[in-house]
DNA sequence: CCTCTCGATGAATCCATCT
DNA sequence: AAGATGGATTCATCGAGAG
């Protein structure tokens, strides 16, 4: 399949992930960092399959408000997320060097069927990494649901000297709004920014949930190379402008 | 089983959860705040098993200074920490209110387990805390555990009405250190203040691993009342003398 | 350019009502 | 009786616009 994208940097797929992720050559990457759509929206399995992604989680006058576009692949229940997931960090770990890292995002509700998926595919898992939002709905009676979670995965032992960094576990940013905000999921690209440096400067930087390109955007401006797939046309494209943008920003 | 320290707002006996638990009356309990041995210290079988709690968690010159009594109960697989820990849960559930809640304390490594444990036992997941630790020990080429997790569990639905309280998602706090340190795991009792607001003033807070005493302090001095366990002989005894001074400063 | 006020928002959740 | 639908709720934070 050919690019939609493609300069010396970057590279960008308009694709489902398991028809990218084998052209990609063995050994060749140094971070896979993916945002999966978390199905998990909805308590009740219709909730889950009859609602589009954008009915279940953007609530009240946004709903009518925002004008993005709807996003595929929320409606699994969870044991398909599990093996869906499964196959595709499966196929990410072949074209991972040795010693590269995986980051998925996962909110609390999809966090241990996620762990699960990444040590199914082969991944060791190493930890979590805490995203927190500081605007939240508050919730009477309880605790807010204030927090993201990233988690960490390796493909064998991590030699600290090739890439000397110390990383926090813990990160605090807002999603974008506005006319920043091209996608309803969209990630804070601070925090990109932040997780991408778990690949050495040069390395090259994997996202086959690319979305609208954030982690692209983020790679390329911490000075990493992007291969990045994305299934919904419309965001392909967005994410394609943005790279384009990140590239000639610098 | 008497108690070793009994007071109009607290209890706590010097035994094991399972046979006090039984004891105490059905519906009574407004939250159960336990935090349980992770048992995941140690990458191996061997390192799990042979070595004392103190050996896992306390490092370097802390072990040789510190003449903390070791902890029992720390030397379980992961298999056997999720039946037991799903035994202790559901006794709890037993002596919980509806609409009471349960929160479990526990590391990245634990949690999936955790969160199967506090389903199977009966408690419907509500959500995660996080607690963030602010000092951590770096590691070079990664990312730093810089936080441990809470689960929220609830006996039925909440009445968010009958304690109308927001609560964040986030702390940020430090462990004791020096000679406000009496237990190796010990929580910082600025946390467990903030948690034990999901219970109702004057409600009931149990605990029966209750360790050096500090979730009784804290419920103590938010105005709640307690109810606690300890197996190790020591640590009872400690926390049995930290109640009295609780009470005593009020 | 900085400070302040004002208004909109949220990878939700709860509950009553309807099918 | 169980599942589906629709409307109300909540406040710390952030962007925009005014002073």
């Amino acid at each position: 399949m050919d690019p939609i994208y493609r300069t010396d940097r970057a590279t960008l797929y308009a694709g489902d992930a398991l028809s990218i992720l084998p052209t990609l050559p063995a050994d060749s990457v140094d971070l896979v960092l993916v945002d999966p759509p978390y199905n998990s929206g909805g308590r009740t399995m219709s909730d889950r399959t009859t609602y589009s992604a954008r009915d279940k989680y953007v609530s009240g006058d946004a709903a009518t408000a925002q004008t993005l576009a709807d996003f595929a692949g929320d409606n699994r229940d969870q044991r398909s997320y599990t093996y869906w997931l499964t196959r595709q960090l499966a196929e990410s770990l072949r074209t991972a060097r040795e010693g590269a890292s995986c980051l998925v995002f996962t909110d609390w509700r999809q966090l241990p069927a996620t762990s699960d998926a990444l040590q199914a595919a082969g991944w060791t898992w190493r930890g979590i990494i805490t995203w927190h939002k500081p605007v939240a709905r508050p919730r009477q009676g309880g605790f807010t649901a204030a927090c993201e979670y990233v988690l960490w995965g390796a493909h064998g032992p991590i030699d600290g000297r090739r890439n000397p960094v110390y990383l926090p576990g813990l990160y605090s940013a807002s999603q974008p709004r506005g006319k920043k905000r091209r996608h309803i999921t969209q990630k804070p690209i601070e925090l990109l920014a932040e997780l991408v440096k778990v690949a050495p400067p040069g390395g090259t930087v994997l996202d086959w949930c690319a979305g609208s390109g954030s982690t692209g955007v983020a790679a390329l401006g911490s000075g990493r190379r992007f291969i990045g797939a994305e299934v919904t046309a419309a965001y392909a494209a967005i994410a394609a402008e943005r790279l384009a943008e990140a590239e000639a920003s610098d």
